[in-house]
RNA sequence: GUCCCCAUCGUCUAGAGGCCUAGGACAUUGCCCUUUCACGGCAGUAACCGGGGUUCGAAUCCCCGUGGGGACGCCA
């Protein structure tokens, strides 16, 4: 059963993607509703023909969903009850709460060109709602709704409090436009009252629609909802965020290697807070959101702050997923062979080593492909630093090929033994953690061998990281050399004797 | 121009009159851990926009400045 005191919604307009802007707008939103056992709508606000377009509508309903930010009834496009607004116009004309005006767009803006050299804010002059006569036959007009001429509205706004306007400082606003489509003022408030919405969670920038807005809930004799406005996100300038400051589109954000769960986390932190708590999950947040303790200012939206949060995410979640995720947002990274590798009991082991260390899951997409793809790495030989003593390159050199000569005996001991978790597309040789090597005996294993040669550890660790990850930043040799199959180490590895 | 909103470290914020010598987090600096990079741990630098009130007492309440943002469309 849902609460019908908590209707709550998010209605974007397909102009554009899906922005990080509107991403909080929708969860404030979404976390309202979950946590009052409420409902939360979709509605696609579609009015403007022009400008709306049907892949921006896909990519607003495909990043929701990304986002986890599921709704509740199908959502309603406005472009498809152009005929409702229409009858609301013409129901509040007869109720003597608009009029027709055929005053032309040349004229309005010579009225408030007047208006403004006057002193007051740029308004219509409200010629028409005092005209005694229609305008001609096939003219064409607009609908203007009756505001009341003097007196005030307030509201109580859930983030601000008491919120102000006087009368006098209204405009009497277009609800229906010449070409009979209805405006956004008109269409939201209608597409409120049929759904019943309770609470209108939104930015800002639309405080000043809000009075208007409200006489037209009285005019419908609709009881006015609550309203919370939102702070907007600035960018690190301090600008309104726009695609000057990069990635604003969620989209972008999965292509990027970002959790939805940091995601979603990072912007409820942007302007809401619970005590001096950081890392939240998404139960969490339904738990604890109010709008009490969202902040009034705007705030910077701050990439370095996202990193982190994203990587400590990734640090909680189950390898199972975050293989799953590399294989789907990445899957271009991988050729055929090593995409299968991805997914797999050894992929999942990899996976687990290295989550614990990025901040982007695209970085953990890059050290897959090169331990999943089968065959030789490719590296850069000016990689390798053999020591600090040019003289201790042969003494590693034979170090690492005794250490190679020594575990391939450990393998072909245990040969016989069929690898843990077995699976057809690493092929059928063990890995040194099925004949009983992990992690601890190899570093044992290593340092005995560092004994015997006379070099010292990290001297050794560091050609063989190049030549195992092709790259001088890794997960831990011993975790790598224990869990890849022998025979994806061993030739990796072996290529070192001859560098 | 008119209306509306806002104001604590570089950034996100805690703070509901005394608990504030203003706390936490990101970033940054130093140290520790260590097979690299990270992760983790410890320590440091760093803020109440200004001026008036109210009060025994103000980051917190009021007023005025100043500064930022938003809105003033037949866009949403």
């Amino acid at each position: 059963m849902s609460n019908p005191q908590f209707r709550l919604r998010f209605a974007p307009s397909p102009t554009g993607f899906l922005h990080i802007g509107g991403v909080r707008t929708a969860l404030f939103n979404w976390l309202y509703a979950k946590k009052h056992q409420g409902k939360f709508l979709l509605r696609i606000e579609d009015t403007d023909l022009e400008r709306s377009e049907d892949r921006y509508t896909q990519d607003i309903l495909a990043s929701m969903k990304w986002l986890g930010l599921t709704w509740d009834e199908d959502p309603i496009y406005q472009s498809k009850r152009l005929d409702v607004y229409r009858v609301c116009a013409d129901e509040l004309i007869s109720k003597g709460h608009a009029y027709k005006c055929w005053c032309s767009e040349a004229e309005v803006e010579k009225m408030r060109e007047v208006a403004q050299a006057d002193g007051k804010k740029p308004m219509y002059d409200r010629s028409c709602r005092t005209r005694k006569t229609p305008g001609p036959d096939g003219a064409p007009y607009v609908i203007r709704a009756a505001l009341p001429l003097d007196g005030h509205v307030e509201f109580t706004d859930m983030i601000r409090g008491l919120i102000k306007f006087e009368n006098t400082d209204l405009d009497d606003f277009v609800l229906i436009r010449s070409n009979g489509a209805p405006t956004y003022n008109l269409s939201v408030v209608v597409d409120d009252v049929d759904s019943k919405m309770t609470h209108i969670v939104r930015g800002d920038d639309h405080i000043n629609n809000t009075p208007k807005q409200m006489h037209l809930y009285q005019f419908f004799n609709y009881p006015v909802p609550k309203f919370a406005h939102l702070p907007m996100i600035l960018g690190a300038d301090k600008k309104k965020l726009s695609k000057r400051h990069g990635a604003v589109s969620a989209n972008v954000y999965r292509g990027e290697g970002y959790l939805p769960e940091a995601l979603l986390n990072f912007l409820a932190r942007l302007g809401w807070s619970h005590g001096d708590q950081e890392i939240f999950s998404i139960d969490e947040m339904i738990q604890y959101f109010s709008f009490d303790h969202v902040q009034k200012s705007s705030a910077v939206f701050n990439l370095e702050k996202l990193q982190w949060l994203n990587g400590a995410h990734i640090r909680a979640v189950q390898p199972e997923r975050l293989a799953k995720i590399v294989a789907d947002d990445f899957g271009t990274f991988f050729n055929s062979d090593s995409l299968k590798r991805v997914d797999t009991a050894i992929g999942h082991r990899l996976v687990s080593f290295h989550q614990q260390k990025v901040k982007q899951l695209s970085e953990l997409a890059e050290q897959m492909v090169t331990l999943c793809t089968p065959g030789a790495v490719e590296f850069d030989a000016s990689l390798i630093k053999w020591g600090k003593e040019p003289s201790a390159k042969p003494a590693l050199q034979t170090a690492i090929a005794r250490a190679l000569e020594q575990l391939s005996v450990k393998i072909r001991e245990k040969a016989s033994v069929a690898r843990s978790g077995a699976d057809s597309t690493w092929g059928s040789v063990p890995a040194l953690t099925d004949v009983g090597m992990g992690h601890n005996d190899l570093d044992g294993f290593f340092r005995q061998i560092c004994e015997t040669h006379g070099v010292k550890l990290g001297d050794l660790m560091a050609p063989m990281r190049v030549a195992l990850t092709g790259r001088t930043a890794s997960a831990s040799i011993f975790d790598l050399v224990s869990a890849l199959p022998w025979d994806v180490v061993e030739p990796r590895l072996k290529k070192l004797e001859n560098v």
